[in-house]
DNA sequence: GGTACTCCTGACAACCTTGTCGGGACTTCC
DNA sequence: GGAAGTCCCGACAAGGTTGTCAGGAGTACC
């Protein structure tokens, strides 16, 4: 006896498909038939059983057919810093649009920089048995996805390579980036730059730091310490640090941003300024180019980074059995004015 | 005999509580003990079974505890209009933080506005047993949504109401903003103000265009069908509708924009411009504060929406029976300049 | 030595669905 | 009338996990 006495969303026992095949007088494996149109149901059957259906509201569990075929959970998971990060949004946007194509759906979670919470994340999603996944890594050690890897569940990472564990990974060339903005900068007479960057644990942030350099040597200047900032950044520090720059005997005339979240920052803090400073923000953001000036960026695309990366997943659930690789996107300067200022 | 033979990721048959039992010499059930930390386990034989477990790499398949337990399958659903979209990225992130408070994890998808791949995901997701749904709808119906609801499934809709279905629904003032806006534009001067907003079928494009007209009303200001242009907007469309309404004799001297892209279109059209009008633009974005002038702006907080919409059902999932409510967030004018132009 | 515990472990059923297989009712054909 | 084939339909097991219950081994006590 199945109560489903059920007012007001009370939480109740949904109705399943024995429910259906009681109400209808046929066996739950015809109902199993009708649902997933299989022949062999004849038509007055088929439509009892269809209108027991609509009564009770049914619909089949995909929990319960995943384990009973075994196969394909039909999900992915995406394992990034920050959805509310328009950088990530697009990335997650691209995603999803390929697992589409591809018939699944997406589960996506925040880490926030945080390695526990990233871990966190990517354990509980392979527990769940999703098809794949996707990963921006925030910490710098992945072994504990060697197991799911070995059990054959594909990851990718994105953005910045993992540690630990063989895999595929999509990266966007950061050193070239970075050094492409310096030797902009360089080209246009400036010869003090400051390098606002992120943590320098955070891989991006490194290698940028690295571009950054390389970029100073190329283009016949010295690497200053003091022109350096590398850390966390709230808005205040940002301001703080910056002042600190572009003030006494010898201020620096350009800046290299090492995210958008700093460009962003950075902006803020000139806000008003008189003199502003050469700036290249890198990633690029929306409205970049309706600012005054224009700021100029290092643009990597995060929905071609999404693609991508994405693409790769589901080339691995089709059988590429090929060695892991390493994709590293191309990364493009566009000059809107910010960082063609002469220096004062 | 289970052959888990496995050479470079191909798809294996992952490891499971009976193959533990079987390595580690005990029952089944043992293992499952050890796994929950149930007491009642001996030191040595729990080590053995935590052994087997590291060998195989095993993982408790969450799908099959789904099932077995019959309760929660510990996610929500959250469909939206496009995840790339800074508003819903940020909606994305706040629901997902009240979700990880709960110990819940977010399926997203982005119904790009379609009716019916918003049909489709939410149904998708139910069959997936989420344990709620929050919804932005795309179409005007949500019939289909009934029988989940009556199953026990709470749904909570988020920005625009459903069409057909009592439910918890969270909106924000769209009258009182675009009123206000008006208000606002009419104190400073000025008396042809006009609206560019989205396809009217889009239920806060309605309202958003229900309040400017109150707006106008309350100011004394007549409505000219002239001076209103809704519909999907392409870049390339808001500068030739704006161009026409900024010409001819009797020009618009303020613009009140109905949505984030189209204030970003609206400000790309004008860049340059010798002479620009008056522009409140409705939701905030980045950067706002930072082009020339600031661009005041009708703000309601993504973030807000989101924690609103994901606490609504939570406590529905938590027992809360009450009638369905409606939660109406009020919205800010925020003035930054762009709005208290004097008419030319 | 028997009783009554405690401690640890395993057999079995159930969750919801589908694949396999067998069989009953009917038709067709010799 | 019997053989063979077709069309529908249902019983059963399985997928991975946990709740229930029963039982064996060991200890403590009279």
């Amino acid at each position: 006896m199945t109560t489903l006495s059920n007012q007001r969303g009370r939480r109740v026992r949904r109705a399943t498909m024995n429910d259906v095949a009681r109400l209808a007088g046929v066996s739950i494996k015809t109902v199993s038939r009708v649902v997933n149109d299989e022949p062999g149901v004849h038509a007055d059957t088929a439509e009892r059983v269809l209108t027991a259906i609509a009564r009770l509201g049914f619909r089949r569990n995909i929990g319960a057919l995943n384990l009973r075929r075994g196969s394909s959970t039909g999900t992915i998971g995406l394992v990034l810093e920050d959805v509310a990060n328009p950088f990530y949004s697009g990335l997650t946007r691209a995603a999803e649009e390929v697992a589409r194509r591809f018939g699944r759906q997406v589960l996506t979670g925040s880490s926030d920089e945080d390695p526990a919470r990233e871990r966190e994340l990517s354990l509980e999603f392979c527990a769940r048995r999703v098809d794949g996944l996707i990963v921006v890594p925030a910490g710098t050690q992945h072994g504990h996805l060697m197991p799911e890897i070995a059990s054959g569940t594909p990851v990718v990472f994105v953005d910045r390579p993992p540690g630990g564990v063989v895999a595929d990974t999509v990266l966007v060339d950061n050193v070239a980036g970075a050094a492409g903005a310096v030797a902009h900068l360089a080209r246009h007479g400036h010869r003090r730059i400051t390098f606002l960057g992120d943590a320098p644990a955070i891989f991006t942030a490194a290698e940028r730091l690295r571009g950054f350099r390389e970029g100073l040597a190329t283009a016949g200047l010295g690497y200053e310490e003091r022109l350096v900032a590398m850390g966390p950044h709230t808005p205040a520090g940002v301001a703080a640090t910056l002042r600190q720059m572009l003030e006494g005997s010898s201020p620096a005339t350009a800046v290299v941003t090492g995210n958008n979240r700093i460009t962003v920052a950075v902006l803020r803090a000139l806000a008003g300024a008189p003199a502003r400073p050469a700036l290249i923000g890198f990633d690029d953001f929306e409205l970049a180019d309706l600012l005054d000036p224009p700021v100029s960026v290092v643009a990597s695309d995060p929905g071609v980074l999404g693609k991508a990366a994405a693409e790769l997943l589901f080339a691995r659930l089709d059988g590429d059995d090929s060695p892991p690789r390493r994709i590293v996107l191309p990364v493009r300067l566009i000059a809107r004015g910010s960082g063609e200022a002469k220096p004062a």
